[in-house]
RNA sequence: GCCCCGGUAGCUCAGUCGGAUAGAGCACCGGAUUCCUAAUCCGGGGGUCCCAUGUUCGAAUCAUGGUCGGGGCGCCA
């Protein structure tokens, strides 16, 4: 609908050739928007006012040339200029009933751009380490990247779902060590468990549940024999010393158990957290094309190649006996070690070697949703994809930020290793997968998000979600009961009879109606901006339904009714499923 | 010290590449139901848009400098 504006303005451009030159670089859909005040019309552009300086000339009066030019189109009733030149657009009715009819006909398309084969968009989201299970904070990126995803795929672009499996590395033994230890302790050896390792209760469970056969169990003073002390506390030396001694029962525990024992113990308390991970995302609604093994690039050999690349654009250097990648060429506060003096390659290889490869399979557009806390990689990676020929542009990162759960008025505190925090699977059982749903992406992204359990979880008007769900119940509700009383709905004779909405909320339903194509574009850059958006649509059809009884209308108005109801019910529909949250027929 | 994010109503937050009189929910006060779901609606009070300077016809929005709060700055992952 905007489009159609947009269209007149940027004729009527084209035809004042002194503006021209203004014009250069001005595009007509951007001087474009909603209006917020109905007294201002459905569309205003700013458009005079901006070429006023370029073009040395009065705005109302540039404003009234470009009135003058606009071709006729039986969608504009009226053009006015106000204020300092703004030109206002009012549509006729029929424009917004052509909209209705275009909602009832395309029915979950509404909304959506055609498909597209580019840019194909890789989108990498949650991505936890499988050390444990997920904790309210992946909560956050996996329904914002779900939503996201959705989002980009309304907008017409292929989308392909990843989760990065980080499969690879010392938390993997610290994982195999914790439950090799709980393993022994269900056997009756004990040792001091180390306060590096994973305490969660899922752990006894993982160790309870895997094929141990052939795996010897041995005493505490074997296990524990001259290990060095654990450390306490938070501080350096103490960290310094909880490593030492959980590297030394790691140790312990492949010379014991053997390598391959150690590795059989690791891989399924690996798998055994990742298919967990899958469960319960997919219980979420959260589904992916792939799960990319971090431990697959080494053992494919792309670690390697992708190093190579870099050799060859002399991307790498050697110092103090390690490889290096420049980084601070590409803006990086300091180079980063690839390949360790010891021969061990770095996190940040994997890393540019999986970037590289989503590139070379053939993916455009690379998009990664981020805790915040990894803001300080963006740099180093989109770095290593330059280096290696590839635009840093082609890499988009979204960073979220951090949320903090509330109960009874006071945050909860979460922490992985300590075994005591709150897991995404307790937060889906307390307020349910649509509340969580919609909360986690109710607030911009780079904003704190509270998360309040109490409201989440409360059925009753305090809580926005039921809000929405409710206006879609009480819509299916109203034909339930055209049902029940025998009352036909003609579809045919309700939209041939659109002309008799015309009180303010009518209009205001059937404005708020022909904004979701818009709201989709906007969402797929802000994503919050479609929460609020059903919210207000909500608080529309709330006020309009409160006033009316649509069933005892004459039969062409009651039928027209209808017609908008389903309408509405429909773009709460499409929108409450971009957002993965259930459009109820009663509640 | 450097980097990222935020500061808007009592609280939680929206605010469209800068636009017209800054909005919503909650909370508070008052009202609406013989009815298709009151999980609803209608009305009301509420603002130093963190501070300062600058750019602009126009700044909550952009720039610079502060300030307060959160996070990040390993040959860890």
């Amino acid at each position: 609908m905007k489009a159609v504006v947009a269209n007149l303005v940027s004729e009527a451009l084209a035809s004042l050739p002194d503006l021209a030159e203004a014009a250069a670089g001005i595009q007509a859909g951007d001087t474009i928007e909603r209006t917020r005040d109905p007294s201002h019309g459905d569309f205003a552009s700013n458009i005079a006012m901006r070429l006023a300086k370029p073009a040395r000339r009065n705005p109302r009066e540039l404003a009234a040339a470009i009135v003058e030019a606009l071709p006729d189109n039986e969608a504009i009733a009226k053009t006015d200029i106000a204020g300092p030149g703004f030109i206002n657009f009012t549509l006729g009715a029929a424009a917004f009933h052509a909209e209705v009819d275009a909602i009832l006909e395309r029915g979950v398309d509404y909304g959506r751009r055609p498909q597209r084969n580019s840019p194909k968009i890789l989108l990498e989201f949650v991505s936890a380490n499988p050390t444990g299970p997920l904790h309210v904070g992946h909560g956050r990126l996996a329904a914002y990247g779900a939503t996201l995803g959705n989002l980009l795929e309304a907008m017409g672009y292929p989308v392909y779902r990843e989760y990065y499996v980080n499969d690879a590395g010392r938390q993997m033994d610290i994982l195999g060590v914790s439950v090799w230890l709980r393993w022994l302790e269900a056997k009756g050896t004990s040792v001091p468990f180390p306060n590096a390792g994973y305490k969660g209760d899922y752990v006894r469970d993982i160790a309870a549940e895997i094929d141990t056969a052939g795996i010897e169990v041995h005493t505490a003073t074997a296990v524990a024999n001259e290990l060095p002390p654990d450390g306490e506390g938070d501080d350096q030396e103490a960290k310094a010393l909880k490593e030492a001694y959980v590297s030394a029962l790691i140790e312990r525990a492949k010379e014991l158990i053997g390598d391959a024992g150690f590795d059989r113990i690791r891989q399924q308390s690996l798998e055994s957290i990742r298919s967990d991970i899958e469960d319960d995302l997919a219980e979420f609604g959260v589904t992916y094309d792939k799960w990319y093994s971090e431990y697959s690039l080494t053992t494919d050999g792309r670690i390697d190649a992708a190093l190579d690349v870099l050799r060859e654009r002399r991307m790498l250097y050697e110092r103090d006996g390690a490889q290096w990648f420049p980084a601070t060429d590409f803006g990086d506060e300091k180079d980063r070690v690839v390949v360790r003096d010891n021969g061990q390659k770095t996190y940040f290889a994997s890393d540019i070697a999986y970037h590289f490869d989503k590139r070379e399979r053939g993916f455009d557009k690379l998009i990664d949703i981020l805790g915040a806390d990894h803001h300080g990689y963006v740099t180093r990676v989109r770095g290593g994809l330059e280096a290696m020929g590839y635009k840093g542009e082609d890499l988009e990162v979204e960073l979220v930020q951090f949320v903090a759960l509330y109960r009874s008025g006071e945050k909860v505190q979460m922490s992985t290793r300590s075994g005591n925090f709150d897991t995404l699977r307790q937060l889906r059982a307390e307020v349910g997968n649509d509340a969580a749903r919609f909360y986690y992406v109710m607030r911009s992204n780079d904003q704190h998000l509270d998360f309040d359990l109490d409201v989440a979880k409360s059925q009753t008007k305090d809580n926005p979600v039921y809000y929405v769900q409710y206006a879609h119940a009480r819509i299916a509700a109203v034909f339930k009961t055209a049902d029940e009383r025998g009352i036909a709905w003609d579809e045919r004779n309700g939209r041939s009879n659109l002309v008799l909405l015309e009180t303010r909320q009518e209009k205001a339903l059937m404005s708020a109606l022909s904004r979701y194509p818009e709201i989709i574009e906007l969402s797929a850059n802000a994503p919050q901006t479609l929460v609020h958006y059903l919210r207000d649509l909500a608080s529309d059809f709330h006020s309009w339904y409160n006033d009316n009884r649509f069933l005892k209308d004459a039969a062409d108005l009651r039928d027209a009714r209808l017609v908008l109801c389903v309408a509405v019910r429909q773009v709460i529909a499409n929108g409450l499923d971009i957002l993965g949250v259930s459009a109820p027929e009663s509640m």
